[in-house]
DNA sequence: ATGGATATGATGCAAGTGCATCGGAAAACA
DNA sequence: TGTTTTCCGATGCACTTGCATCATATCCAT
């Protein structure tokens, strides 16, 4: 038997690495020589790991995919005390939209994956199942919302949701775009969902 | 004195055919070559016209933006017949988000900017110009509706505005993400405008 | 016509790309 | 320790890239 090695866990160190490299300078110069080096690792451990370069970006996508969603749905479940609906909405939408200072790096990686997407079906179809993932959470929290008697009983959740979505990832844009700070683009956020609630 | 040539002219078409490729498959797809071809020029032109590549990108910046702005300033110069506040608001915004089936091209090659810009001072600022327009133009409309009485007094047209960008943006992304059809996006938008008059 | 300034586009070039290949290193068994 | 099986990483290869070069074609004032 030759030696083993744990490929899950160097497929998940590459990726850190593509992302790093995504947002210092743009998608486009991510070369497998690159990561490699950012990685620490050989080129040929890289092939290795995916067949193509295609292969590698998409695990990418599935791998900050998965972590925003679980990131968010941590955020929910381990609410020690039981915290207002209203509450828990509005950080979990700075959350995913990804707004602190230390995301700032996630949010580029983000964007450059959707600008990709639409010219490759596969990272589309991720893009999808991400986003009507998170719809369906943000749903469920309007949902909790109205069960609490925070949110109005009249509102449509499924289209608040989307709307909070929008204005989420419109924030994560302008604040990439220079438009916004973090910290503004955060109190745009939040004074819109405060106006859920009245 | 030797043949002249009108440069302004062949810079906006070469923009186009930069905009079809960037649209096609992507910003890292676009080589000089390619911009050749398509533009059906040779590439001595193309350098002719731009020093190097990355001053043709951001003449291509330039040019799009000018476009959008100028799209949704002669939106409300020339609403004939006195439209609603609410209308003009709605039209301008979907105008903005580039939701219409014929936009698509142009929603892909701005976000593609937006991506880039995190790596290129001199796109950052052209954008940061850019929402700063943009966002006293949906401002203005804002308190155009207050003095028409559509809107309520008590709301603040900077802050409205900055969430009314952030939607159409946030949309705008949905759309290329593949999470909405552009109907549904319009929808969404128009129902958000709609619940600031009530 | 002619001279001369300018635009053109084919070509060259060094650098970088993704991917294929393969000799040998490394580890778990016998 | 020796064998076997997997893994590594250096190298090669065909190709593309952005940019520089330069002979040629093109046009205008004389």
């Amino acid at each position: 038997m030759p030696r083993q090695v744990d490929y899950e866990d160097r497929r998940r160190r590459i990726a850190e690495a593509v992302c790093t490299l995504i947002a210092r300078s743009g998608m486009e110069a991510v070369s497998l020589r690159d990561v490699a080096a950012q990685a620490n690792v050989s080129m040929g451990a890289v092939q290795r790991c995916f067949r193509t370069k295609e292969d590698m970006l998409l695990f990418v996508l599935e791998h900050i995919s998965q972590r925003v969603s679980e990131r968010a749905n941590q955020r929910i479940a381990t609410a020690s005390t039981p915290q207002a609906a209203a509450t828990l909405l509005s950080h979990t939408l700075a959350e995913l939209a990804l707004l602190d200072e230390g995301s700032q790096t996630q949010a580029r990686v983000w964007l450059a994956f959707i600008t990709h997407a639409s010219a490759n079906e596969k990272l589309a179809a991720v893009l999808h199942d991400t986003y009507a993932k998170l719809h369906e959470l943000i749903a469920w929290l309007v949902r909790y919302g109205q069960n609490t008697g925070e949110i109005p009983q009249h509102l449509d959740p499924t289209r608040e949701a989307h709307t909070l979505l929008a204005v989420a990832d419109g924030l994560t844009v302008h604040v990439l775009a220079g438009h916004h700070s973090p910290e503004v683009a955060l109190s745009i956020l939040r004074r819109h969902v405060d106006h859920l609630l009245q």
